[in-house]
DNA sequence: AACCGGGTGGCAATCGGTTGCCATTAATTG
DNA sequence: CAATTAATGGCAACCGATTGCCACCCGGTT
């Protein structure tokens, strides 16, 4: 059995469409049907060696490569995946979208990459829009009500960073633990009026930050001040400086290194001596944070990591639809890196 | 995919039928031809007034999502462009990618972003793998060659960024003519030894800014040493810094500010005063180079305007496609941004 | 000789839209 | 008033895969 008897026809068939291989090609070239080229490809113990092996051969040389639009369409994976942040400008995404990147790549998958520019009803109606896309999504620093996740993550996918919703997986960077180091390093070089300069209201690690820190603080008998809320950006950093200058703390505990490295600008812009006269705690641990002037002490996050762990929890989860999930949340501990930004409190 | 008549009978089904709203609904509701609603969402002009708001209406109320791979697949068109980056994690491609977001975003279009980690190879790979699932692509800082660029621009719309191949549309940003500005303010503060650090050799950008060093050197009768190459990342400053150190110069121009910003840090460690014993010169102002110590004398260049100029050109191109295209380049200018790492050459 | 069952491969429906072509109807014109 | 034309909407053939179901082949049983 063997050559397809038009096979004239077949090569020029081939050329005309140059570039637009489908299966139909390869079905022709070898003589078998459509149907079996597919398993051929995608499930190949359904079909015969020796047939599955020509077919292989001849997808290889006609150049073959499947329609992802097609495949998803009949069999309802995209093999994307889409990752929502709520700053593309961010530094602290960067790191997330690099691990989520390359986990992703190692298991042949795309990533969307979406801005919702910080607003819930962007990202809801975002999400909607290519809810039947993408596989999945990874919501990093979601601004959305518990409700509204929970709704969407009965209808998709998700694993979200940074916030924790039950029943919905999550990946959390621990920085509460990592805060209440940071304030056993403050309260061990004599600071007793610290102050815990807020980022945004609607970020569900700010709250859990702000906790962490009123209990460490407690703990050692002390009361940490609040000021904020602030946005996230590093023109911020000069309203958050001022401010904090009048709570008459000796020290800072920031939401982010974002905020942190706009409070140092703006200190150093007016005379103030850092960590002489006050010292600056960042979190985070982003591009830039060991070297802004003085280097910041930071609660350093495994970013990268993160993204890594989010997409490993999604793609397990893709692939185990029926079953409940074995781990539903996972915690990342951070650690405190100390550099210049901080130092004894000084004498009053 | 066969799915029984009853329909949802597996879990996932059912799951995944909710919410599932096609355009048969939306016909069976209002009473026309489903392809009377596909037109009157797509091409409202081919349908009547009465017919199209009846239809709409009916869209909205029913929270219509349509289906991309189905459109995409009989139509051709994805509404998706990828953004081909060679490292996620380097801070210049944020405003890229920010700035290609944006625009997108305000077209409706989503982006695929992919990290080719500085292989042409993989860079290729990729390519031919989403070819069919975009649009169109952008490639910041293409390593390919000329030649694979000019095939791959024939088969699918490609805007490419700082590159510029014949025949393939680009934005540039205008970097040697920074790169003049760099070498006059230098030469005005007495340097008569300026060295070149340079990138990798496959970057077109690199080339282009030493030849433009070189031409600006030499209308002052002097010669630029270039040192070199280094790859683009804050470690490989250390080598650089000491290289740099060892020409005698009295200042530097460095390929990027990753790398400028990796020597500060270097020259800090090894007591040589900037600019008291060195000046230098970065490029491109990326997030940080304002908040590094020294601040950094650089070129600034409109990165996020890059990825939104990449976008509309390419969106453009798409738009007319059997047309020539009016401009295939768009040259963006910078200027020199001058801090505190460049200062008059020390007295020998 | 009739039967059974695993391994293979083909048929054809289906995913959800898009679009060329044609029929119908309404509007315009000589 | 008949005839030409324009506007509108339906039919049905795709786009390129996936997949449930069934037929066939073949060796091994009873």
């Amino acid at each position: 059995m063997c050559m397809n008897p038009e096979g004239a026809s077949s090569p020029r068939a081939a050329v005309r469409r140059e570039g637009r291989v489908t299966i139909n090609d390869i079905a022709a070239l070898t003589g078998v049907a459509a149907s079996t080229v597919s398993r051929a490809l995608s499930r190949p113990d359904r079909v015969n060696r020796v047939t599955r092996e020509r077919i292989q051969a001849a997808a290889r040389e006609l150049n073959y490569v499947p329609n992802t639009q097609a495949r998803a369409l009949s069999s309802g994976r995209t093999e994307t995946v889409a990752l929502l942040v709520s700053d593309a400008t961010n530094p602290f995404y960067f790191g997330l979208i690099r691990g989520a990147q390359q986990q992703l790549r190692a298991a042949g998958h795309a990533l969307l990459l979406i801005d919702t520019e910080d607003s819930a009803e962007l990202e809801n109606h975002l999400l909607h829009k290519v809810r039947r896309s993408v596989d999945g999504v990874i919501l990093a620093a979601s601004r959305l009500p518990e409700q509204t996740l929970s709704v969407i993550a009965a209808e998709l996918p998700v694993v979200t960073v940074n916030r924790n919703v039950p029943g919905v997986r999550s990946v959390v960077i621990d920085s509460p633990d990592g805060v209440m180091q940071a304030v056993e390093h403050l309260v061990s070089l004599d600071h007793r009026a610290i102050a815990y300069v807020a980022g945004p209201p609607s970020s569900w690690a700010n709250e859990a930050r702000w906790r962490a820190m009123r209990t460490a603080m407690a703990r050692h008998g002390l009361t940490a001040a609040r000021i904020g809320p602030f946005g996230v950006s590093r023109s911020s950093g000069s309203v958050a400086a001022d401010a904090l200058l009048n709570t008459g703390a000796t020290a800072g505990v920031t939401f982010n290194d974002l905020l942190a490295i706009g409070i140092l600008r703006r200190l150093a812009e007016r005379g103030v001596d850092v960590p002489g006269e006050i010292s600056v705690v960042g979190c985070d641990d982003i591009f830039g944070a060991d070297f802004c002037s003085p280097p910041l002490t930071t609660l350093t996050a495994p970013i990268e990591q993160a993204g890594r762990v989010a997409v490993s929890m999604l793609l397990d989860h893709l692939e185990h639809l029926g079953e409940t999930a074995s781990r539903q949340t996972v915690l990342l501990p951070t650690h405190l890196t100390i550099r210049q930004s901080s130092g004894p409190a000084p004498r009053r």
